[in-house]
DNA sequence: AAATTAATTTAGAATTATTCTAATTACACT
DNA sequence: AGTGTAATTAGAATAATTCTAAATTAATTT
């Protein structure tokens, strides 16, 4: 429940330029996410957000991710038919699944690289976003 | 519920690899994904094998899609919190879904771009699979 | 600082896609 | 044709997410 000035600072401006309020709840969400850089799912989280906020309901944690991806302070993935999980890395990378574990970890990708792809695209398709997920195993 | 002989052959190939039979509903299903290559999700499915096939279930339409990625026929395609999706393309390639649409396009991309990707990941990480999934809107 | 207003949170119900269950049917092999 | 196992089926169950309507709160105005 503590933000460091600089993302206190990020958030407040986040929310703002998207004219969304910067409420208890959402500050909590986003600290916890910051904290344990593991891509929790809305469950997961929910059970996190009540040891220190126990009357917060499944419903705000619901709102309060979907305003934070709004405003672009953390990214979803999404894997297959799995429950959706929350990303607080900004910078551009890939998610890899794997199969063994359940694990999500972020492969960092170069930036010119995700261009490149992008070349790839006709040129009335614009793009706002690119997903890249991996599945597979960790030996 | 008519498959050319190259498709027949292909569908039977791949069942009897994984061990799996060839059925009457497996078939059909394989049929209307290649007829229209619209990236169904497994309701439209159901209601367009009803049509020939007045029969069938909905779990049965689960089953079969199952099997069907299982054995390599056909991809699984998800976007964000949407029903999975369908696509009989093989080829390497991105998918490109329109917020205006909701139509979902393939994107050919180069297999040796996609190795380039792969190339990113840590030594340890083996990919079975990679899935380029872009938003955006078409003009 | 109190009043206002619109956004947000909340609990619980509702929805949606998908999976499960247990009985029936059909494929592939002898 | 008979046999054994896998697949299909209808319907119930589940899981994740969204909706609803009332209560609360943040930000703004007085």
């Amino acid at each position: 429940m503590n933000l460091t000035p600089q993302y206190k600072k990020m958030f407040n401006n986040a929310l703002d330029k998207s004219a969304l309020k910067a409420t208890k709840q959402r500050e909590h969400i986003f600290s916890l996410i910051l904290e344990k850089r593991d891509h929790p799912t809305a469950d997961e989280i929910y059970t996190r957000s009540k040891v220190l906020m126990p009357k917060i309901s499944l419903a705000t944690i619901y709102n309060c991710l979907d305003t934070l991806v709004e405003s672009g302070l953390i990214k979803q993935v999404n894997f297959e038919r799995e429950p959706s999980r929350y990303c607080p890395n900004l910078k551009p990378h890939a998610h890899f699944l794997c199969k063994k574990t359940g694990k999500i970890h972020d492969v960092s990708l170069p930036l010119n690289l995700i261009e490149k792809i992008k070349e790839h695209l006709p040129k009335s398709f614009k793009a706002d976003q690119i997903d890249i997920n991996f599945n597979g195993t960790i030996k």
